[in-house]
DNA sequence: CGTTAATTATGAACGTTATTCACTTATGAG
DNA sequence: CTCATAAGTGAATAACGTTCATAATTAACG
């Protein structure tokens, strides 16, 4: 209790953060398998402790609750997702056809990946986790469209969560065989519209090629 | 076993039929007022079922889980919202401006009525709800917009079951204070752009003046 | 090194609740 | 009145998220 200085938690970060770092992508990794296997509800918090090889309770360290962990594997899945779509996209040189290859993707993921079709269920956790991820990319892409007079968008926050909500729905449609496959490229066009650009321009956005995703 | 006729379920409805029937509207009811209270996820069967005057085991002879019964709680919700905008639309002679009605009262109703709040929470059931009791109206009021060269939508159950998605994204972002009340106004601009009607003429249909609903 | 205070991990126990089921009650036909 | 069937009942069950008393681990300090 003599020591001057008082670097508070400076020193705290040996052993035990990287533990702590360890078991943190553990969780979410293990998450991500077991919701994406079984879907949210039906995963259990001692499987997916199990095959984190993590104690019951201690996941309550890490998480307040099932859903607080929910959240974060919904989040990294639209994070790496965004960032696997921006390697191709910052190549493009229309803005609006960085949006819309956006969201063709997003749909394409949704209603292809197995993961995602477990998670579907949740629509507003899911939802949610793709406004807080993808949105600061989707807003950007609107607004630089925007403002070269290609799309008319004035709340960019308010039209890609109308967007994301609706690509869940339409996810959850088609997995499920209420909507067709081909439901998506109309789905696109649609959501296309909703920037302002008219439905002639929108169709032919989303008529454009697609270059292929770098892998996960 | 004599008897030549054989109207196999004709003698059936009697008391027990009328019983039936009672039992079935107390129970929907019920879980309007406990789950429109306390959520879906918060609503016990046993609280809905005290509350129906039934047995809890019963409930289960008419609805086979709880999801179930929410469903049946949210479809009447649906249908009788849609059954209140159709008294004043049928009054309208614009199809586009029917249709942009009905949404902007949807929105109304789910982000001021308190019943709605504590149910968003469910999106997918919420908005398949909404798919399944207003969709017809609201599909027919699209295609006739279309026919009268209003609107130009091509496939009105996939746009519409964008919408009722979209639409309770954006009440549960209202309704949370994520978005203020003014985004509905924008909401539905963006809901009429759908339907391929173009921006201005959007936010003009959007702005026509909104008779009042017939009261509950 | 050994000691110690604090942080983190553990998994058994808890409480809640949807659902089931052995049993009772009500109904309508003969 | 009697019986067979359908409907109702609520206590018992099972499952699972969450908590908590205890144990293990850590890092600073003498």
């Amino acid at each position: 209790m003599s020591d001057i200085d008082d670097p508070a938690t400076e020193p705290l970060l040996g052993r035990v953060a990287r533990r702590r770092q360890k078991n943190l992508e553990a969780l979410i990794q293990a998450g991500q398998e077991v919701m994406g296997e079984k879907g949210i509800d039906a995963a259990t918090m001692l499987e997916i402790a199990d095959r984190a090889d993590i104690g019951a309770g201690t996941v309550y360290s890490y998480f307040k609750s099932k859903d607080d962990l929910a959240i974060a594997v919904l989040e990294r899945l639209m994070y790496d997702l965004a960032l696997r779509i921006e390697t191709v996209t910052d190549t493009f040189t229309d803005p609006a056809q960085v949006y819309a290859f956006g969201i063709w993707n997003v749909l394409v993921a949704a209603t292809s990946d197995l993961r995602w079709k477990q998670l579907l269920n949740r629509s507003e956790v899911i939802a949610e986790a793709m406004v807080r991820q993808m949105g600061p990319f989707a807003m950007r892409d609107m607004q630089n469209a925007t403002r070269a007079g290609r799309f008319r968008v004035t709340d960019a926050d308010l039209t890609f969560r109308m967007a994301a909500h609706a690509i869940v729905g339409v996810a959850l449609a088609v997995t499920s065989g209420t909507l067709p496959e081909a439901a998506i490229a109309e789905c696109v066009v649609r959501l296309l519209c909703m920037t302002g650009i008219g439905l002639d321009e929108a169709q032919d956005l989303a008529a454009r090629p697609r270059p292929p995703l770098p892998p996960a």
